[in-house]
DNA sequence: ATGGTAGTGTTACTA
C-alpha cells in the first residue's frame, strides 16, 4: 500500500493538481489536511472520477481534513474522544478524521499552529496533543497489534534540523520543547516516526514568502507515526518536492510512505 | 525596509 498525507492548502483550488498527484505517484490512500471547505462544498466527482472514494470532515473555511481512497473505507470517524475545544462559543474544530482501509487504521491529522507561545492557541495544541496521547493509549490498549498511522500536518519540527535555521525560531512555536515533548511522549501509546530514515534532511513546508522554497528555507512539520506492527512493514518513503513547485502549489508537498 | 503570499463567508483573519 502507498500512504501519503499532504497538506492540500484548499482542496477546491487544487482539486486538479491533487487528483494529478493521485495518479501519477499511483498513491493509494492520501490523508489530506486544510481543506478549507465544508462537507457540502467538497469536490467529490473529480476524485471519484480517477477511482478514489473520500471521506471528508470540513465544518467551515477553516481546517478539514480527508482521506481519499481506491481501497474501501470503513469506520469513520470525525475527531477523537476527548479531542479539545476552540473559540467562543467553544466547539470541536475539523481536524481529525480516522477511517480503516486495508487493515490500517489511518487517522488525517491537523494539529493547531499555535500562533504564539503567549497565545492561548499554544496551550490549546498542546492540550490537544495531550488529548490525542490520551486517546491513542487507549486504541493500543484495545488492540496492541492493530496496524495504526497518525498522518498530518504536526506543526511541529522535531528536532533542529527540521527548520533552515534554528536561531530564526528562537522564541517562536514549532520547535519549543513543550511542543516537541507532547509529540515525542505519543511514543508512549508505541508511536514512532517512520519517514525520517528515509527522507534524512528533507523539509516539507516551505513558507508562500520571502522566497522559501527557491531557498529551501523549509520545515519538516509533516509526519507519519506508526504502531509497531505497522513501522515493522514501512519500506521506504520520499518528500514529493516537485509538488511545491511552479503555479498553484500548497505551501507543503506531499509525504509518501510505502507499506508492505 | 518589521515587509514579503496565498487561501477563505475577503476589505479580516488564518497560516
Amino acid at each position: 500500500m502507498r500512504l501519503a498525507t499532504w497538506n492540500v492548502n484548499s482542496v477546491r483550488a487544487r482539486v486538479d493538481r491533487v487528483v494529478a498527484f493521485l495518479e501519477r505517484s499511483g498513491t493509494d490512500v492520501l490523508a489530506m489536511q486544510e481543506t478549507k471547505c465544508r462537507d457540502d462544498q467538497f469536490p467529490h466527482l473529480a476524485f471519484h472520477a480517477a477511482g478514489y472514494e473520500v471521506v471528508h470532515h470540513g465544518l467551515s473555511q477553516w481546517n478539514g481534513v480527508a482521506i481519499a481512497s481506491r481501497l474501501p473505507l470503513e469506520d469513520v470517524a470525525a475527531g477523537f474522544d476527548g479531542m479539545p475545544t476552540w473559540g467562543e462559543p467553544a466547539a470541536a474544530e475539523a481536524r481529525a478524521i480516522g477511517a480503516t482501509v486495508g487493515g490500517v487504521r489511518v487517522w488525517s491529522l491537523y494539529v493547531p499552529n499555535g500562533r504564539a507561545l503567549e497565545d492561548p492557541h499554544y496551550r490549546y495544541k498542546l492540550d490537544w496533543l495531550a488529548a490525542l496521547r490520551a486517546a491513542a493509549l487507549g486504541w493500543q490498549a484495545a488492540d496492541p497489534a492493530g496496524a495504526v498511522a497518525l498522518v498530518g500536518d504536526w506543526n511541529i519540527a522535531p528536532l533542529d534540523e527540521d527548520v533552515w535555521d534554528v536561531a530564526a525560531f528562537a522564541g517562536a512555536t514549532h520547535v519549543s520543547a513543550p511542543e516537541r515533548e507532547a509529540l515525542a511522549a505519543l511514543r508512549d501509546a508505541g508511536l514512532t516516526e517512520v519517514t525520517r530514515r528515509f527522507t534524512p534532511g528533507a523539509y516539507t513546508y516551505w513558507d508562500y514568502k520571502q522566497l522559501r522554497f527557491p531557498r529551501n528555507e523549509g520545515m519538516r512539520i509533516d509526519l507519519a507515526l506508526a504502531s509497531p506492527a505497522l513501522a515493522a512493514r514501512v519500506t521506504g518513503a520520499h518528500v514529493d518536492r516537485d509538488e511545491r513547485k511552479g503555479k498553484g502549489a500548497s505551501d507543503h508537498a506531499p509525504v509518501v510512505i510505502d507499506i508492505d
